[in-house]
RNA sequence: GCCGCCGUAGCUCAGGGGUAGAGCGCACCCUUGGUAAGGGUGAGGCCGACAGUUCAAUUCUGUCCGGCGGCACCA
């Protein structure tokens, strides 16, 4: 006897060893078509998987939170099948699902087109429509590697070649298809339906080795339903008008041209808005007893090869050359600088922390291709500061320094902070003794920080651990903006020491922290955020008065004057043209106030207020208009 | 950096071996209009750069530069 136990509670008994299909077919024949996968106490299984034991039995259906995954994952298989069958001599690799839809990486000589798309999407059709059963079996590792062999396919054999000894080797087999997967799998491939899209394609290396042969990704999407495909489509659409590449020219915010690769053209309104993210930023810096500090922007490579950058960053440093053949490398960052200030004088216990701060200009060799509007630039600012302080200090620092962070993502509209903890990397700097005393440190300090943090193994920072605080934007994607490192190793490489109580030298500590990241990439992440919509305090042309006829145009100067010496950035646009324009026109470039005047404005000394995307007005006495208006403009805190 | 695609007016894009087109924007004129595009006229282009093929190249080929999507990278 066998029984099984459904998620609401009750328990069917079998004869004996009995498959997900069965018990599904034994509840209904509509659930027995349904069903795509199982899982049992919780395992993700074949239908056909055969239960010996008592167990929990959930069947996944097309409805089921797990179904997309699967289907995805197929679709991938479904692909390769109709990709092989088309184009021979074509190897396959990987194919797994992902967010959205699936990819599979193939190897192949000639180069897939977008043109190619079609033909493989309807030989998937195809594929749907013939319902092959797939088929799971078990081989061993020698017979699969030898089958792989035989048919050509290189990489397969490789991989099972490179599987843990204890991992059970299986195969699927869907019509003359075979590839080597943990599954599990539908039971044909007519469960798949035809909700799927070839989207794009990339290469990518075997293994993300760089050394390995390239591959070429096939990208698709695939969803349960055509209603549901739609609607994605829709969702990339819109995600595309966030774009802040696109809302930096339609707000005519910046622009990027060949001559200065990856270094930012702020316009007037983008560097409003750049400015007032900096102004922010110093007033709660300010507030919260850092100090503020200016360091060069050419420092000769001695310094660098002291603080360790020379031997690693090198090929993302940039150099010049003065007349006496000196090298010079432009600052990738602004440690380096910081300690130099630090050990001018002697330093007292006392002093300690120094909260050291510098919107520092920073240049990096990026790759080309990483390259990515504000998101990766080649010259940037940092909002970087660097604490100097005891070891005993870090806790309370860290705890501190957690929460201006949190405070200052709010008065920027984010409330969602996810926290991750980079431990040492391969390639680092110091003893281990020294990580194992900075990670622990960190740990600690996090903890008594309280925030809910996951762990990001080997991913620390050259110098020492780090937290990352990853931000989510409206429509959910993250953003890695602050961090916080914990430096024992350059303070020692460049001899930083303070004055401890005892009159003995000692090292301190130092805590490299940023909050915005870069300002660059931080007001990318804002113009995504808000879809370009900001909030009024941050909007670069918070108003602007617009005549409805040019009888108004005197006391619309009147207007735009006053609230400029209010504080307030305002525009006038006193141009012939009808309101119904100037409406229109603004509400496009994202204007949060239209400030309306008319006759009856005029004569009344009233001004009549549209906020973007609003179709109702507002009409104040001018008086009441400032107070209010400016008021409301004021950033927060 | 690697793979693929792309580069035509300020922007979005069409075209195609015989030196170019649209819409929006811009300038001027008419219009003074009450909340998301009033009308007319006009000016804008070394068709990314450099080589090659050709009687002729913006169009075909190659190289380079830049952009886009991934991969790799991100102190």
């Amino acid at each position: 006897m066998v029984a099984i136990t459904l998620p609401d509670g009750s328990v069917r008994e079998y004869d004996g060893a009995v498959t997900g299909e069965q018990v599904a077919a034994s509840i209904g024949p509509g659930l027995a078509k349904a069903a795509l996968i199982v899982k049992v106490d919780g395992e993700p299984r074949d239908l056909r998987f055969l239960i010996e034991q008592d167990a929990a039995l959930e069947i996944v259906t097309r409805d089921h939170e797990d179904a997309l995954e699967v289907l995805r994952h197929d679709c991938a298989h479904i692909m390769a099948e109709a990709v092989q069958e088309l184009f021979p001599g074509t190897q396959i690799t990987f194919g797994p699902s992902i967010d959205d839809g699936f990819y599979y990486d193939f190897h192949r000589e000639t180069p897939f087109t977008p043109e190619d798309f079609e033909t493989i999407e309807k030989r998937m059709g195809e594929i749907v429509d013939r319902d092959e059963d797939i088929t799971r079996e078990v081989w061993t590792r020698a017979d699969a590697r030898r089958l792989f062999e035989e048919k050509g396919e290189t990489f397969k054999a490789e991989h099972v070649g490179n599987l843990p000894e204890d991992v059970e080797i299986s195969l699927y087999r869907q019509g003359d298809w075979v590839d080597l997967c943990t599954g599990p799998h539908l039971p044909s491939t007519g469960r798949l339906g035809k909700s799927f899209k070839l989207m794009k394609l990339a290469g990518a290396y075997w293994r993300g080795d760089p050394k390995n042969p390239q591959l070429q990704r096939v990208y698709g999407t695939c969803w349960r339903t055509n209603k549901e495909l739609r609607a994605y489509l829709h969702r990339l659409e819109e995600a595309e008008k966030r774009d802040h590449r696109r809302l930096g020219r339609e707000m005519d915010l910046f622009h990027f041209q060949e001559e200065a690769v990856g270094s930012v053209f702020w316009h007037p309104k983008g560097w409003t808005l750049y400015r007032v993210c900096e102004t922010h930023m110093r007033k709660r810096l300010d507030a919260a007893d850092y100090v503020e500090v200016r360091t060069p922007q050419l420092v000769d490579r001695g310094l660098w090869e002291r603080s360790g950058h020379w031997e690693k960053f090198r090929e993302h440093m940039f150099t010049v050359e003065d007349e006496h053949e000196r090298v010079l490398a432009l600052k990738p960052m602004n440690c380096p600088g910081h300690v130099q200030i630090f050990r001018q004088g002697i330093t007292s216990y006392r002093d300690l922390p120094i909260r050291m701060a510098e919107f520092g200009s920073c240049h990096r060799n990026e790759p080309s291709g990483a390259l990515h509007g504000l998101m990766r630039v080649r010259a940037f600012t940092q909002d970087d500061a660097h604490i100097f302080c005891t070891e005993d200090q870090i806790v309370s620092e860290t705890k501190k320094f957690c929460e201006l962070l949190l405070s200052i993502y709010r008065d920027f509209g984010f409330d969602e902070v996810e926290v991750k903890f980079s431990d040492r990397p391969e390639v680092r700097a110091g003893e281990d003794s020294v990580w194992d005393q900075a990670e622990e440190a960190l740990m600690t300090a996090t903890k008594a920080a309280g925030l809910p943090f996951t762990l990001n193994p080997g991913e620390g920072a050259f110098y020492g651990p780090k937290l990352e605080f990853v931000l989510k934007d409206t429509i959910g994607r993250q953003w890695q903006c602050g961090t916080l490192q914990v430096y024992f190793v350059l303070p020692e490489r460049l001899d930083a020491v303070y004055i401890a109580e005892g009159g003995e030298k000692r090292r301190p500590v130092m805590l490299h922290r940023a909050i915005l990241g870069s300002f660059e990439r931080f007001i990318g992440v804002l113009i995504e955020h808000y879809a370009g919509r900001l909030p009024l305090w941050l909007a670069p042309v918070q108003g602007v008065v617009a005549t409805i006829t040019s009888d108004a145009d005197d006391y619309a100067k009147e207007v735009a004057a006053a609230f400029k010496k209010a504080g307030m950035r305002v525009e006038l646009d006193i141009r012939n043209e009808k309101i119904n324009y100037k409406v229109r026109e603004h509400s496009v470039g994202k204007t949060p106030l239209i400030l309306v005047v008319g006759r009856q404005e005029a004569e009344n000394r009233t001004v009549a207020i549209r906020r973007l995307g609003g179709k109702a007005q507002e009409i104040l006495a001018l008086e009441d208009a400032l107070n209010t208006l400016s008021t409301e403009a004021t950033p927060p805190h």
